[in-house]
DNA sequence: CCGCATCCAAAAGGATACTG
DNA sequence: CAGTATCCTTTTGGATGCGG
């Protein structure tokens, strides 16, 4: 919330990086790309094809927030027409040990979380 | 995205079962309650007195979202006042282990981002 | 005490048109 | 090709009042 985020800023400290780091990677997208750039680096229109369903604007504004983060580089060649390579740092690397549990526990625990969740709403 | 979720509706599967894990527990609010609740079962009051930002509305939101999935377990007192219990399910302790992870990396990796921020911002 | 319903403001995100 | 700018819709969440 906003006042949170306020008192933090006056602070120059993170009350709670966790929430904080989870904001960044579990939006819409930025997920996605990653997973999407650890094939390799790629560019911009590479990236568009590879996640179809993202507009131009929403992927714009996802490598920037990556690349400000440190996560993603970008490299441009001023060449008619120009070009965009995108690819993931060695910060970035150190995120995939821990994505990589979230993701198991998600398609292990998947099969439990959709029976809960039908019984849940056969009862509501 | 609209498109994509209504496609899995229909399909009855699950295109990408990290986005669909990250964005319940990525949201505002879930990985607190999580968090809070690990300190062992609590009653409704506990948790918004624990969680000082959160307005009642979504604690309730929240608690019901973590309680479909079966994260958490509801247990009303029908008592004068009513009480009601929240808990942690077995299914929601194994997410502290994949938590962890990320929240640890979010620790240690808090330095190296807030760094990239800065220089990032001051040359944009 | 718990939580639902309503209303409203803010933020996120999609579609489209335009630029170097 | 790789964006930026604008407009508009959807989603999120806070505030408040009411009910069991």
């Amino acid at each position: 919330m906003k006042k949170r985020e306020e008192i933090e800023k006056k602070l120059g400290l993170n009350l709670c990086p966790i929430r904080t780091v989870l904001a960044q990677i579990g939006d819409k997208w930025s997920l996605l790309v990653i997973l999407q750039l650890r094939a390799g680096g790629q560019r911009f229109s590479q990236l568009q094809r590879a996640i179809p369903d993202i507009s131009q604007r929403m992927l714009t504004q996802t490598l920037r927030k990556l690349e400000r983060d440190g996560l993603v580089s970008r490299k441009v060649t001023p060449s008619t027409p120009p070009r965009v390579d995108y690819a993931i740092t060695a910060l970035g690397q150190s995120l995939f040990e821990p994505i990589g549990a979230m993701a198991q526990w998600a398609i292990d625990k998947q099969p439990d979380i959709l029976k809960a969740r039908d019984q849940f709403d056969r009862q509501h």
